[in-house]
DNA sequence: GTCTATATGCTGATAGAC
DNA sequence: GTCTATCAGCATATAGAC
């Protein structure tokens, strides 16, 4: 049982490939760089993924789910439609900037010749599905864009990655009251 | 003057650069690839340029210049700070969204290993220094940080090339409109 | 200015021993 | 399950003719 197994060196492969995607882009990092990152010989990693295209698309897999559950789990027991957005955004924000490499290396374009690239924005969108949901409870002005109004927050949230730095940058939590309070009280105090 | 200058044809050759850039990503992007865009050989290239990385700095000089004129120009007899503000965010998504690849080629991460990427750096924060200026104009409640507003505004609008398509996405300007609006006037009624 | 030809190294992936 | 060894192809970049 302390043998190596075909789960754990998975889990710890799929470590290795979300540092290096991550790290330098999913075409610059090279099978060698992740191998070694794994602490393997190239040729070891396709006993367990088929393809460098898989191995994105496992870490996509992996990283959604995660981040999935963690949002989910921020719910819990948060009753207001405002708090329950702000709660999600905290949640998300937290996974994304202090979750680990893992979800830097999801939230970002997706290479344009991956096989897999449909399962990948499919698995994208099943997890944006709980933001639509929680929009749509909001009681708002008539005629707002609530689709507008999702695309507009977690294209926010997506971006903080290209900025957001762990010492320098506002807490996660901050960051998502922010965010959220921007949307929620108006900020032309003329109007 | 109708052969091949070196100005003419670099111009083209930073197309082609930007097409592909866009299309593939650039590590993904070969010189072949590039050269074949541009119409030319692949050692031609270095005639005009020093390396691939020279060309991606060369990319984001001339978009970033491009984007920075449209952007101020928007500006041109508009006077109240949230129409100002407004009219930045219409010509920054008109030109991103519609301005060619030139500019989705620019708007995006930066390759980790690229000489030249503290200028790339430099170019876009000289850019987004515009909307520092009119976000710094607003009559704000107190207490608003500025800067996350920026932030917010910019990942918002930055992040909308990758779910924004030219015939069933909404119109630049309306994005825009909608966008302001969601910040300038509170979306929570019961407020 | 653009070409042909090529140097040199790295790429993803495979074969087959252990 | 992991290894060594290697394949075939493509990468950026250069040399030198025209």
């Amino acid at each position: 049982m302390s043998k190596p197994t075909s789960a754990n060196r998975r889990g710890q492969l799929l470590e290795a490939a979300a540092t290096c995607f991550y790290r330098e882009g999913f075409d610059a990092a090279s099978m060698r760089a992740i191998a070694e990152e794994a602490d393997m010989r190239t040729a070891s990693i396709y006993y367990h993924f088929d393809s460098k295209d898989d191995l994105l698309v496992a870490v996509h897999q992996v990283a959604l789910e995660r981040i999935r559950t963690a949002t989910s789990a921020a719910l819990n027991g948060v009753e207001a439609p405002w708090e329950r957005l702000e709660a999600a955004c905290a949640a998300h924000l937290e996974t994304l900037l202090t979750g680990g490499t893992f979800f830097k290396a999801v939230m970002r374009q997706v290479p344009s010749k991956v096989a897999g690239r449909e399962m990948i924005f499919k698995l994208r969108d099943d997890y944006e599905a709980i933001f639509t949901g929680l929009i749509g409870a909001l009681d708002l002005p008539a005629g707002t864009e609530r689709n507008s109004l999702r695309l507009m927050l977690l294209g926010a949230m997506n971006w903080t990655f290209t900025w957001w730095r762990p010492r320098t940058g506002p807490a996660p939590s901050v960051l998502a009251t922010t965010f959220v309070n921007n949307l929620r009280t108006g900020l032309d105090i003329a109007s």
